[in-house]
DNA sequence: TTGAATGAAAT
DNA sequence: ATTTCATTCAA
């Protein structure tokens, strides 16, 4: 089962875009990046460079994933060994990153999860 | 199954 | 201004 895809539902991302509201975090807890994550930050820069007249993310995602597959362990190595201590940070700024009290915006209702394979969203 | 970076194009 | 397009991997 290739959820791959991610997109039957708007569940690609939520996509928080916007602004920073509190700008004294600044940095907030994202998940690690994973070893093609790393590898892909070189590649986009890359494939910008070879690729000049290449548009969106989808391209050079497609091409970089190829790549990545047609990528030796030795290849990926430097990479996923990045994503290993990357990994390690990560876990290290999550144990710092406690504290999430929201002391302007309160979110007085509660959220109510919607979770996993409802293709339509009925928030009205 | 979600979210992570990304950046122009589409809405 | 927001969503889309796509990739793979880790939580």
């Amino acid at each position: 089962m290739k959820e791959t895809k991610t997109r039957g539902a708007k569940a690609g991302s939520k996509l928080g875009v916007q602004k920073g509201k509190n700008a004294s975090k600044g940095a907030k807890i994202k998940r690690p990046p994973s070893a093609f994550f790393v590898f892909m930050e070189k590649f986009r820069v890359e494939y910008k460079e070879s690729h000049p007249n290449n548009k969106s993310v989808a391209t050079v995602g497609k091409a970089g994933g190829a790549k990545w597959k047609s990528m030796s362990e030795q290849e990926k190595a430097p990479y996923v060994e990045k994503a290993a201590k990357l990994k390690s940070d990560y876990e290290k700024l999550k144990a710092g990153q406690v504290e999430e009290e929201d002391a302007a915006s309160d979110k007085s209702k509660s959220e109510v999860e919607e979770e996993g394979d409802n293709d339509d969203d009925g928030d009205d």
